[in-house]
DNA sequence: AAAAACTTTGAGGTTTAACTAAAAAATACA
DNA sequence: TGTATTTTTTAGTTAAACCTCAAAGTTTTT
């Protein structure tokens, strides 16, 4: 498989997920900033390959052998995001741009080795998780943190937004995967709410509490 | 830099290393198990960028910036050769084909870490000197174990044969790196060596003499 | 100086992955 | 239902990075 051939299952595994549903051409080429002239190339070639289930103009979806493939890329990716974050200790926002380099490297030894190596992580430093050696994921129960009401207590477990700026952020603030976090009250007004971290009390906005997944404790 | 250029310019690094003289287009290309011709493609892109002197029918040899990047491909290839050795137990004959791939992933910032984390190895698993960031060598004085007399110890500190199954041999004699060898008597007639490794005795051929490294105790 | 060996040039091919423009199909809605 | 709009596909190009083969040029050897 080619990096293109992959960046386009990757894709398309991650479209899947959100919609629910078939995948359309448009919105493969909207994430993948390309044409859907192009998409539609690549959608016959990974058809052919038993890739995908494609029909014309009925969007695709991933075959078992495709979904399969998307999995071991995205094990792969957060594998490595975790090894540059733990072992290497990298900034929470710049693992993710190495790791799509990383993700291409073509050893089924070494992803295994690599996951044995960090202990078998079940998510990475994102908070999503990391399918095993034959694909299975296990799915925490996570929730936002908006959702959580005074004085429930919440870990840190993953971030909805993974933009660099929004984990620049949370890297001044000081939170990370685990860090405690305690509501002390909510603001209905401008729905901001009051926390207790590192047992310092910060106010944040909701925009900030509705990108931050937390596991109740 | 493209993947192929980067390869380029690795074997002509190490084709220099060996001939101690400019490289020819035929032993780059018998190196790289291509045609003259595309090699001298790559000669005139290679020289356009700067990175090798080129002068038809002349050979060619590195410019500084060529010499510099060669030195930074080696560098990461034998970081990643020891990362997989050490760290992640891959066997000696298996971490040169995926340091191939791991070559060429493009983060100054990843290579320089990596370089921590391993604790700034000077020498690969094959007892090949590691670039440090700036480019620099160090060379170990190191002898052929079949240069050693009688009574004399070294310790094991490279091969000169890379092959899987010269490397698999040595596995299974349970000798690597660091491994302590006694000369206990040298046979005249075929030139074997009876040796003293692990606490056992052990006859082993000019052949296999003649391709590992030690340094003398 | 001629033969042999080596190197370059040129014409042309393949693969991969883009793109534009226009046709075709599906869908939305009036 | 039929037309307008949107979406998707097709067809034809382009460009980069490789490659091959054959011819022509250069250097080395005998």
């Amino acid at each position: 498989m080619t990096f293109s051939e992959e960046n386009y299952l990757k894709t398309i595994y991650h479209l899947t997920l959100v919609l629910d549903s078939e995948v359309s051409t448009n919105a493969i080429a909207e994430k993948m900033e390309t044409k859907a002239s192009s998409v539609t190339d690549m959608l016959r070639k990974l058809a052919d390959k038993d890739l995908i289930n494609y029909k014309k103009y009925q969007g695709v979806s991933l075959t078992d052998k495709g979904k399969l493939s998307a999995k071991m890329i995205v094990r792969k990716h957060r594998l490595w995001e975790v090894f540059l974050l733990e072992k290497l200790d990298f900034p929470w926002d710049e693992v993710h741009d190495i790791a799509e380099q990383l993700e291409h490297i073509k050893s089924e030894k070494l992803i295994n080795k690599l996951d044995d190596f960090l202990g078998n992580p079940t998510e990475d430093p994102h908070g999503d998780p990391i399918p095993d050696a034959s694909g299975r994921i296990i799915k925490i129960e996570k929730q936002l943190l908006c959702d959580l009401s005074a004085s429930q207590t919440g870990i840190c477990v993953g971030v909805k937004d993974t933009s660099s700026e929004f984990l620049k952020y949370l890297d001044k603030q000081k939170i990370s995967l685990g860090t405690k976090i305690e509501i002390i009250a909510k603001e209905d007004f401008d729905l901001s709410i009051k926390i207790k971290i590192n047992n310092q009390e910060v106010t944040i906005s909701n925009k900030i509490a509705s990108n931050l997944f937390v596991k109740i404790k």
